[in-house]
DNA sequence: GTCTATATTCAGATAGAC
DNA sequence: GTCTATCTGAATATAGAC
């Protein structure tokens, strides 16, 4: 989490973890194995739980679909959970999770393909649901969007931060911060579709 | 941008360029100022557009503030022009730059700071005449949501992508990417404020 | 300025004693 | 299973010929 994984030596985690370098490679075969087992154990069972809660929601609201806030409550708030849980690897996780998003790492890559393949298919489709007069395109678009404002927001590298007087308020809040996210990506995904610039909408006639 | 800046070797670099591997410690010094020439050669051009496009912007529009949609194209919009700017990095550049807003190397950051604080606190009060309801913390929060959102689609490691028929319409149409976002973000921004959950709004009256 | 050759350090991985 | 000691390769950086 605080430096990556290419720059963080096998030495460095031995040695804080206090056991033996040579544990690693007994254990779990390599570097790249010990970095998707620690990613696996604890994502696994986070999107096992964002399932779930999306089914749940959806079977309590019979035939209708949930609102769209409700499903990034969901969403969101599985996540952000974790932050005041230690048992579930706590705040340092959703960090080290946030920063996965944007490692370049093929291998990474393939564990979050693996990972969140499911989830955010299932979850397109509630949102697709939630909102039937967007197109789809639109919608894959909103989801990167959504993803991007969720994992660096989880990955807490803030630029605001640096900026003199720009504090986050309550950062160590996991309530707040998910009030505060559920709210802006539900207006974002809510918002209207922009009109591509060769249609005629609100243009004057020609001539 | 490939692999990130630590697993990516001088040799690499110098292979690729066809120039001797020497040749970065003699005009550089090191790689860590060679990471820093690139990317203060291309950030710092781009955000001196921002602000020189911002005062534009609010000159233009005498005395009131432009609209928060106009705010945000201009910021955006400037990042993704480079898209088809070759000159100016192009759409390498903008990828790599997505990937070092979660770079976690404290060069990177204090270089990113460097770059971003006078951009970032302009448009901060931009968005707040834009928007004079808005509590600044929350608005503070909401700017980071949209450097996640900016940054993670410029960086263009997309979990959609992975998801089986989902890949992103007109990716390399930066004017539609920008347009998308744009929309996408203005909406977010203007999001009611959500009450805090102690506050009495939308509760019976207790007893 | 540019190149070759090399110094130095440190990485991941493993052999083999216990 | 755990440890020490070590192998092998590759990294950044530099000395010094040209």
């Amino acid at each position: 989490m605080e430096r990556g994984f290419s720059a963080t030596s096998l030495r460095e985690i031995t040695t804080g973890a206090k056991v033996n370098l040579a544990a690693v490679n007994y254990h779990f075969g390599s570097k790249e194995t010990l970095i998707e087992a620690v990613l696996t154990r604890r994502l696994q069972p986070l999107n096992e739980v964002r399932l779930a809660e999306l089914t749940d929601l959806e079977s309590g609201s019979r035939g209708k679909s949930p609102s769209l806030e409700a499903i990034l409550n969901v969403f969101v708030g599985a996540a952000f959970k974790l932050d005041g849980d230690p048992t579930a690897g706590g705040s340092v996780f959703l960090r080290l999770l946030g920063r996965a998003f944007t490692e370049p790492s093929e291998q990474v890559r393939n564990i979050l393909q693996r990972q969140y393949s499911t989830v955010a298919e299932r979850y397109k489709r509630a949102f697709m649901r939630a909102l039937p007069a967007m197109p789809e395109d639109e919608l894959v678009w909103r989801m990167q969007f959504l993803f991007g404002a969720i994992s660096y927001t989880m990955a807490g590298t803030n630029v605001m931060q640096l900026v003199a007087g720009c504090n986050l308020a309550d950062a160590d809040n996991h309530q707040a911060v998910t009030r505060r996210l559920v709210a802006f990506l539900t207006a974002g995904l809510k918002a209207p579709v922009p009109p591509k610039p060769g249609s005629a909408q609100k243009r004057r006639s020609p001539k």
